[in-house]
DNA sequence: GCAAAAGTGTTCTCTGTACACCCATGT
DNA sequence: ACATGGGTGTACAGAGAACACTTTTGC
């Protein structure tokens, strides 16, 4: 879509330099009943020491998904999880700069954080975060506020919890996202009345009390209902 | 968010030039009972002589929200009117590009096309679109499928109407989108019980039959119910 | 008086929500 | 036996969908 058209309306001098395009990510994970992001320590300028979402420069090989796909992989080790671009936002670091922002779900039992020399990225709760760098605390506000829509007509819980659960985890995880209680029958009712889960017929014993039954997603990929 | 942490992680070479940054717009208007969109005739390579959105480069004094507003303006002479941010493409044009796309609703009775050497830009019934230039087909199916989705909760609408509308204009504008009949009594019961028009007291007559009343939407910015 | 669009209510179905008790297990 | 989370049904309210006739005007 590069030249659609506008060369002619709006001169493209070559002291034009496009601006950087970079890409971050929201990474979401649901851990511990609580609602959680991934945050590094910027270890270089701008904002250096603060905490920030991750994210980096478009590299010239690769797409924009790619790119987000390679940052979630580099930061927690896991692949084939919910991954969805989220706003392009202008100017966050007061430079010349775009930045395309994802959003991405994963199960904090898969993720392996990235070890680095002088800081590691962290899961850190959605309530009380830290004053962040730029304007992420922005983005993943709004994030959330997607996450929470998509959550009521889509199966993308599906990319936080692993192949196998039972409805009281799946309850734990919408109740993490919302922020609310919800109720244990109509949210069985409703979670069976979609149809996005099946019972596998297995069960888990967990504790002193009566073992739950094993469900499943029976996509594992996005569905919209 | 330009060197979000990852100059480390994947080094940035000066030969990594950054890609294009081009903002497309689909622009919608409701005229003669049709959903129409705003195609231009590509004047420059690659595509010439195929339609397109219009669009263009980003300027290095411009932000993306304000590209998107010129070239509305440079297009259709229309300001203030509804505008969105919809998806971030990456390769339309099979060159390096990154494509931001936005769309817009305008009043087509407010909207004086560009005049141009060569073509016009023109309005085309979203129905029947001849092959486009690039991807533009699946923009557009896109930005119809996010219109059809906010006309349900918010007030968009305003922005493809005068000021003062009957209900049955206000009707129309709802079909062309939708694509289907609506039943009058429920819509009416549904626009007035959201409380986002109001009656002014006016009434139009325009024929041969019994006038009708005007009603305004009670804010002509976006607002989400 | 006739053609044309404006305007107006009721019924039914479905969905979401509120709400309380028994069940199976480990200790 | 008791503590713990698993599992189940019913009643009510509100929203969306179906559906037909009267009113006001210009000609």
């Amino acid at each position: 879509m590069a030249a659609n058209e506008s060369a002619r309306t709006r001169s493209t001098r070559l002291t034009d330099v496009s601006p950087t395009v970079a890409v971050i990510v929201v990474i979401f994970t649901v851990d511990d009943g609580e609602l959680k992001v991934l945050l590094i320590s910027r270890s270089a300028e701008p904002s250096r020491g603060l905490w920030s979402l991750p994210g980096g420069i478009l590299a010239h090989d690769e797409s924009l998904d790619e790119a987000a796909s390679h940052k979630l992989r580099d930061e927690t080790g896991v692949t084939d999880v919910y991954l969805e671009q989220l706003y392009t936002f202008h100017n966050l670091d007061d430079q010349r700069s775009v930045a395309v922002a994802y959003f991405a779900l994963v199960d904090s039992r898969q993720a392996q954080l990235a070890h680095r020399r002088t800081w590691r990225p962290a899961w850190f709760p959605i309530a009380g975060l830290p004053r962040l760098a730029f304007d992420n605390n922005g983005v993943i506000d709004y994030a959330l506020q997607r996450l929470r829509a998509k959550l009521d007509y889509s199966n993308v819980a599906y990319s936080l919890l692993p192949p196998y659960f039972t409805l009281s985890q799946l309850q734990r995880v919408h109740e993490a996202i919302l922020f609310r209680p919800l109720d244990k029958r109509n949210f069985r009712k409703r979670m069976l009345s979609l149809g996005i889960i099946e019972p596998t017929g297995r069960t888990a014993t967990e504790g002193a009390h009566r073992p739950a039954q094993l469900y499943a997603f029976r996509e594992r990929r996005p569905v919209i209902f």
